[in-house]
DNA sequence: TGTCACGATGTCACTAAGTGGCATTGCTGG
DNA sequence: CCAGCAATGCCACTTAGTGACATCGTGACA
């Protein structure tokens, strides 16, 4: 593989006009644009009734462009999708050392419950409403599964600073591949549960507890409490 | 979802002419077929080389029969690389309550390494090169990450079963999603390692109990111990 | 201000992935 | 030997996705 058995796709955007081209910022918010139409559209009369001229249409572009953007149909999907994780995990990657998994996911949650405006939320709700069509439309479940494979590898990179090893660390990527695989089924479960209107008994009170439990199971205990200030000191 | 929030997709198979039609036996040594060829072609060629004519040609199918045993082009490495985790879910489901995980690879692992003939060890490998193609190839990764998903299904079967909760049990489904993402990031490590012809030193001496303790941490130490024999005291 | 450069988009022709419909084959039971 | 039925083949068709080239918009610079 890439480097050493980690796995490595180039995930969506095509060769990548973006170093010299188009400013980044640009290319990103088009491409969230239509997604959000694609997601819409794919909500609304499912994957198989929109074809590529449609969301061409519903976000005023020529159908080229749409290919231009997204190597097929289903990655149309993929943007929102990564976004409805993307909070998280930016989370995870300002989790400052000195604090336990815990902590930190709690004093962040509440300062993104605060910030979230009202695109934002319309956007997690597509997202939600996507990661259901993934089941029942394995295009979309691939667009899932893609974003939680994105979310895997930033997992891996987190974990492998914070234990101090390599990213190519057997034990750093079973770690973060069994801690993402829970945050993925934590978010399932969440999406099902905001779509019906009720909460699961399991997270009554405090989905946050919870999560970081889960990650803390699911790494054996490594990943999750504070690691002393200075950075010279991985217990692993 | 399907049944409240556990995640089902069809995973390949058509609206499955399988209940009243060709002998199931045959529609999948058939499949299993096409899939030897494709795969191939997809390994010396790379998939987009790889047309649906160019598969059917080198099965000695017509190209519509083609598309009638399987709904895409990537689909085609499907049955290959799920027979390739087969014997693993073999072995989980063979998995009495009254042994440790370790003891009962091991001697699963040993019966085995015996049966296998020449035909299995090249799907074998042909599965290994297709993990490996997903590496560049998104829509093998597809394929791939659709297997690990059906070995999740089955890991969530085995655990509510071991642990005597249902199979919607939040739970069980943490311990499956991670328990099985570690299984798929051995695979991935297995499998390029025997491609270089190497052994990661993690693995050195006992793969076995290396997959044991892999599973036992994901599960947070849940899943992994022999169960007292009357089939009442789940320590969960 | 004019124009030059360049990247984004549009247009159109084309390849290839799939699908629907119907004819043909081949097996199986009577 | 025939009736019936599932599997396959064949052909026409739709649609996802690409390549090549023209056009447009914008920003830098004389």
């Amino acid at each position: 593989m890439s480097h050493d058995g980690v796995i490595q796709v180039q995930v969506d955007t095509l060769p990548s006009p973006g170093a010299a081209g188009m400013s980044e910022r640009r290319r990103h918010r088009l491409r969230l644009e239509i997604s959000r139409e694609a997601s819409r559209l794919f909500w609304e009369h499912g994957v198989a009734a929109t074809s590529g001229d449609r969301i061409a249409r519903a976000v005023g572009l020529s159908t080229r462009t749409v290919w231009r953007h997204f190597r097929s149909k289903e990655s149309c999907a993929e943007p929102i999708v990564t976004q409805g994780v993307e909070w998280e995990m930016r989370m995870l990657r300002s989790w400052p050392r000195h604090l336990s998994l815990e902590d930190h996911l709690a004093t962040e949650a509440t300062g993104y419950a605060r910030a979230a405006d009202a695109v934002e939320q319309a956007d997690t709700l597509l997202a939600i409403r996507m990661i259901r069509l993934a089941d029942h439309e394995p295009a979309i479940r691939t667009a899932w599964l893609m974003a939680c494979d994105q979310v895997e590898r930033e997992m891996t990179a987190i974990i492998a600073k914070r234990l101090g090893l390599p990213a190519t660390d057997l034990d750093v990527r079973l770690h973060a591949a069994a801690a993402s695989a829970a945050f993925r089924v934590v978010n399932e479960e969440l999406g099902t549960a905001a779509l019906r209107g009720t909460i699961p008994p399991e997270f009554e009170g405090d989905v946050i507890r919870y999560v970081a439990r889960a990650i803390r199971d699911a790494t054996g205990g490594t990943i999750g409490d504070a690691l002393t200030p200075p950075p010279t000191t991985p217990h692993h």
